[in-house]
DNA sequence: AGAATAAAAGACCTTTTAGTCTTATATTTG
DNA sequence: CAAATATAAGACTAAAAGGTCTTTTATTCT
């Protein structure tokens, strides 16, 4: 559904998220450490968010990652269109070139609806709702 | 949301299982040419699901590909699960091991309501509900 | 039987996604 | 300022997905 590189991603932020509410910066080897996603690659996710102004960082000791918008302003939707585009929300179900109600596939009508579904979804939870399902041995394998 | 040699496959079908209904085997060159796939990927795809017993072929002069079950019986929910496997209906949304509700990550309740519903529509949709919804357009670019 | 036809099989190539590693740059603290 | 620390940037490698091509095998038709 989503790339790996989002799942981490989404993993991370609720990381962030959690420490931002205490005004606590984390470092990249604190949140791949407590969200097991590997360590560079998880760097790159994270710098790419910063640039879209999802996140933010501060670099040299005692720095790290923190975000400074609202929690509540986040959303899931936000996350995912900035790691995987907007692709997963849009795309036809059959792989047309374009998704068009007035020359539907023939899996359009039912599979519109279930991509509606996960799109009003991502729209209407914010990284501060993850955050309330999110607890220490969450991501413990 | 499925990979492109699942849309191809179902695509495919489609085209199959329309001729299969007129009793008439359709060979590889005409699939991809209504189904506007490539034709040597699609080709394996084809066989694959000869393979699985969902699909049936015939070698030789007037040979093809064709279906011998009952369209009602092949559902959206069998095509898929054949070429991407189960993962899209079962899999964790944030890319957990094993997606577990006593465990459940920070997304697993909205998300699994999700995933729920598209594992509900590709069971209840069968490759003849899908026939009605194909006319000589659909997959013209 | 022989020629033609069409799927089957699998080796092969290309592109994208996933992931690592090294070097540079910014910030803090002594 | 110097040393230590932490992110930024980007080159690089690995694996998976996507896709092609050639050879083989089965079937039909003359
Ligand atoms: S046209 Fe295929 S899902 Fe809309
Ligand atoms: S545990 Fe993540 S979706 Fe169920």
């Amino acid at each position: 559904m989503f790339s790996n590189g989002c799942e981490y991603g989404i993993r991370a932020l609720t990381i962030i998220g959690r420490a931002s509410k205490e005004d606590r910066k984390v470092g990249i080897k604190e949140i791949c450490r407590l969200a097991k996603t590997p360590e560079s690659f998880t760097a790159k996710i994270m710098q790419n968010l910063v640039r879209r102004g999802i996140l933010d960082s501060q670099k040299g000791p005692a720095g790290g990652f923190y975000i400074s918008k609202d929690l509540d302003s986040i959303t899931l939707y936000d996350i995912v269109e900035a790691i995987d585009g907007t692709g997963v929300f849009v795309s036809c179900g059959l792989g047309l070139a374009h998704c068009d109600a007035s020359r539907p596939c023939p899996l359009h009508d039912k599979f519109a609806s279930v991509r509606q579904e996960l799109k009003a979804m991502c729209k209407s939870n914010t990284l501060n709702d993850l955050l309330s399902g999110l607890h220490d041995q969450v991501y413990k394998r």
